[in-house]
DNA sequence: CTTCTGACA
DNA sequence: TGTCAGTA
């Protein structure tokens, strides 16, 4: 089947190469790693058609994320390119470079000023410098480690056995459980106050969700034996181990007293309080949440900032009680206007959930 | 004059 | 990846 609609334009390999900018020699070592599949003219020629230079896309993308181009073509093996997904990959990363050049700049212009002023920087000053440094560098793994989690997986029959293998509960670092059932030919997942999903398999021990991009991938001991599970989502992979049985249930039955008690987590209004002033000034205590709060926090910092310029100051606060999700939900009233806002603690005083929306 | 492959850096 | 040789 020929790949190309008769108006497409196809380029030769020189074409292609300079159009792009790159060489000619790039284009051919893609192809020999299995990256690239040109049309062949009768005498031989490379023929690169629109299909191939959305690839092309997909390989720069891939490569300026610093990945080799074996790891490359193991990720693109069976796949075709998928433009839309791949665009907004692209969008997200480099508006994620923006904001990070934006904190850079401002925490370098402040340490210059104060340079410039003939005081001496402090070790904090220095330490910050270098975190900031670091987090530009480490943000891009972020940006592939989506893309890898994005990508559309196709369902295979797991092993006869594996499904009851993997069957179980599982507690991460913060102290949230998880709990894996097994439900006729398949597996499903449950995370406290969210609806179960089912689970497909990709390979053994490899499961994905068709909800969300995000997958469970469980590991085994010694002896063969499950023993945990890795959570790739959002560009984290959270790990969790086996853990006891009934400790969900035991989980479940608190959130329902605190629901049914209406009681919030310790010291929660004036955690929020500082939330909403830390939001205020640009600046969220970032260290004092969980991994994927803290990128989806930076995200949102510019809307929320602009948001609470325009509310003015916090009057009064007021708890409406828990949600099923176990979040604290809070009517604040501004200056200038009130939002609910809802905020959920891991055991270990983590923040793991923070949302503000019109009170309804 | 150009591309292609394969070798070597 | 760049470059070079020997071809088609």
């Amino acid at each position: 089947m020929d790949r190309h609609s008769p108006k497409d334009t196809l380029l030769t390999a020189a074409e292609c190469a300079s159009r792009i900018g790159i060489s000619v020699k790039a284009l051919r070592v893609y192809e020999a790693q299995g990256l690239l599949a040109p049309l062949r003219t009768e005498k031989n020629w490379r023929l690169y058609g629109a299909e191939d230079i959305a690839r092309l896309n997909e390989i720069m993308f891939l490569k300026q994320l610093g990945l080799s181009l074996s790891e490359i073509a193991k990720l693109l093996s069976g796949q075709t390119t998928d433009v839309s997904r791949l665009l907004e990959m692209q969008e997200t990363l480099q508006n994620n470079r923006l904001e990070q050049a934006e904190r850079s700049l401002r925490l370098i212009c402040s340490l210059r000023a104060k340079c410039g002023s003939g005081d001496r920087l402090s070790m904090d000053d220095l330490l910050d410098l270098a975190k900031e440094v670091q987090m530009s560098e480490t943000a891009d793994e972020f940006a592939w480690k989506r893309y890898v989690q994005a990508r559309p997986r196709t369902k295979k029959e797991p092993d006869s056995g594996e499904l009851e293998d993997c069957a179980g509960e599982y507690r991460f670092d913060d102290g949230s459980v998880l709990r894996i059932t097994t439900a006729r030919d398949r597996l499903r997942v449950q995370l406290l106050g969210q609806p179960a999903c089912d689970l497909f398999c990709e390979e053994a021990d490899h499961y994905f969700l068709k909800v969300t991009p995000a997958q469970i991938v469980f590991s085994r001991n010694k002896a063969g034996d499950i023993d945990g599970l890795v959570l790739h989502q959002g560009g984290y992979e959270t790990k969790a181990l086996r853990c006891e049985t009934g400790a969900y249930d035991k989980a479940e039955r608190e959130l329902d007293e605190r629901i049914k008690a209406k009681t919030p987590f310790p010291g929660s209004e004036q955690l929020l309080r500082k939330v909403i002033e830390d939001h205020r000034k640009g600046q969220p205590d970032y260290d004092s949440m969980s991994p994927v709060l803290r990128s989806l926090a930076q995200e949102q910092i510019p809307t929320v900032m602009r948001e609470l310029e325009r509310l003015g100051a916090v009057g009064s606060i007021e708890f409406r009680g828990i949600g099923v999700d176990g979040f604290d939900i809070y009517i604040v009233d501004f200056e200038n206007g009130r939002l609910e806002w809802g905020l959920a603690q891991a055991k270990d005083g983590t923040l793991t959930g923070l949302y503000l929306r019109p009170t309804p």
